[in-house]
DNA sequence: AGTGTATCCTGCAGGC
DNA sequence: TGCCTGCAGGATACAC
């Protein structure tokens, strides 16, 4: 569900309010969420460590705390990372686990499916994985030409070369389908076909279509809140991502859907080659 | 080594 | 109304 515009939202909403909150207590409703490690376990691991940082890498919600143990929060399809003030009431539907903070604030993890993970360990365990993950799409270092020669290797189609978190970090299906509309690129190319030029109009395309979601507070489908319980307003400037048979905003010719890698890809068959 | 497929899980929309 | 099928923002274990 959420990629780098939701997760950096949720992110942006807990920076201001979870550092100095000390944990003083975990209790763990759905323990298959637990990322290698039991309730009872990962309870004793969090209890009284005090929040210093919270970050975002690729899709997930990096918590740092003092003693050197990060805790780590992967949304999967459905996850919610919800932020209560004190005498707030907690609104869940599917609760996994819940922590309660010191001066009475508490914060929660809800998922339907499921498919999301928390995690905690020490810091260098959690760099080693982070160390695996491709680029920030966001960052500097990461161009137009570096992309191009990161495509050269595979042939790969474009559009699961981008899901692969080892490529890039933090993308996902729906803004790799934007960013290959920008781009004119069909979601099926293989990666090693795109020419350079293309490559410099897909970084473009990432770069405006990840920070324009975010300005928009990421995109609701259906599940996606952030750290409020709010929806996010991206939905509505979508231009391929789940508009098929719709026109195509540039020429207006229908918008195609095509499964593959056993998910849906939406292009325009004029636009994009 | 790199790539594709199946799988985890629940809920909802659409067809009949 | 109810039943069935297909589909959903992710990540990983496995087979080739």
């Amino acid at each position: 569900m959420p990629e780098l515009p939701e997760v950096e939202t949720v992110v942006r909403g807990l920076a201001p309010r979870l550092p100095g909150h000390t944990i003083e207590g975990t209790a763990v409703l759905r323990p298959d969420i637990l990322d290698g490690s039991t309730p009872t376990r990962f309870a004793r691991l969090v209890k009284g460590k005090t929040v210093l940082s919270v970050t975002r890498r690729a899709k997930n919600i990096v918590i740092r705390t003092d003693a050197q143990i990060t805790v780590v929060v992967n949304l999967g399809m459905t996850g919610k990372l919800l932020f209560f003030e004190p005498g707030r009431n907690i609104r869940t539907s599917h609760l996994a686990v819940r922590w309660k903070l010191s001066r009475g604030a508490r914060m929660a993890y809800d998922d339907v499916r499921r498919f999301g993970r928390v995690w905690a360990g020490p810091n260098s365990a959690w760099e080693t994985r982070a160390s695996m993950m491709g680029p920030e799409p966001l960052d500097a270092a990461f161009t137009g030409s570096a992309l191009h020669r990161a495509l050269l290797g595979s042939r790969a189609p474009m559009r699961s070369w981008l899901l692969d978190q080892r490529h890039i970090a933090g993308i996902g299906n729906i803004y790799a389908n934007e960013a290959l509309y920008l781009a004119g690129i069909r979601p099926t190319r293989p990666a090693k076909l795109v020419t350079e030029s293309e490559a410099h109009a897909l970084h473009s395309g990432l770069t405006s279509v990840l920070t324009r979601a975010i300005q928009s507070g990421g995109t609701t489908l259906r599940d996606y809140r952030n750290a409020d319980g709010e929806r996010g307003e991206y939905a509505t400037a979508l231009k391929a991502y789940g508009r098929d048979g719709l026109p195509c905003p540039a020429c207006g010719d229908p918008i195609e859907r095509q499964v593959f890698g056993g998910r849906s890809a939406f292009f325009c068959p004029t636009c994009q080659s």
